[in-house]
DNA sequence: CGGCTTTGACCTGCGC
DNA sequence: GCGCAGGTCAAAGCCG
């Protein structure tokens, strides 16, 4: 239904017509909830069904903004409170490759195989120094066609590509 | 030559 | 206390 066409600043390299196709369909949604991580939420009546939270479009937006970085009010106490839980968003992307270029760099530190699903997933650090960003990317466990990308962290630097 | 992957080992939290 | 599962480290090798 609502697809959200998420253009990327394709670095001059990546002008793959295979990097372009970094959407979200209707089945993305950010896993704050999802991931069980918010008691509160979860008791309060949100399902883990991803229909529910398919229209949940603007939260997208807020959550593109958070990974941009702030532009200057770190301080701010929304910020600071989210802090606390520490800032995580999560995508379920389709793509045939996990590597997607969203304009940083990043370094990949690790893998594991994960219990409840049959594919790995991996754990990328974003390469800047200073900057304590963590990404994890796994496939779907039922949709080996979708990328899940865990975001968990802010930017504190421009993207630099 | 520098930066990044790879991969197994290590660490830690948690449930039994 | 033990074992499992998830997350991270770090040495070695690869690749541009």
């Amino acid at each position: 239904m609502s697809t959200v066409n998420f253009k990327l600043p394709d670095s001059p390299e990546s002008d793959h017509a295979d990097q372009s196709n970094f959407e979200f369909t209707d089945d993305y949604f950010a896993l704050d909830s999802w991931l069980g991580d918010y008691p509160e939420a979860i008791s309060s009546g949100t399902t883990k069904n991803p229909v529910n939270q398919a229209n949940e479009v603007n939260d997208f937006a807020g959550a593109s903004s958070l990974l941009q970085g702030p532009a200057g009010n770190e301080e701010s106490e929304t910020i600071r409170e989210r802090r606390e839980f520490k800032e995580r968003y999560a995508f379920r992307t389709k793509s045939e490759v996990e590597i997607l270029d969203d304009g940083y760099r990043w370094r990949k530190y690790g893998k594991k195989m994960v219990k409840n699903s049959p594919n790995p997933r991996n754990y990328y650090r974003c390469s800047v120094e200073g900057c304590a960003v963590k990404k994890r990317v796994e496939r779907d466990r039922e949709d080996p066609s979708f990328v899940i990308t865990t975001y968990e962290g802010i930017h504190n630097h421009q993207s630099a590509s």
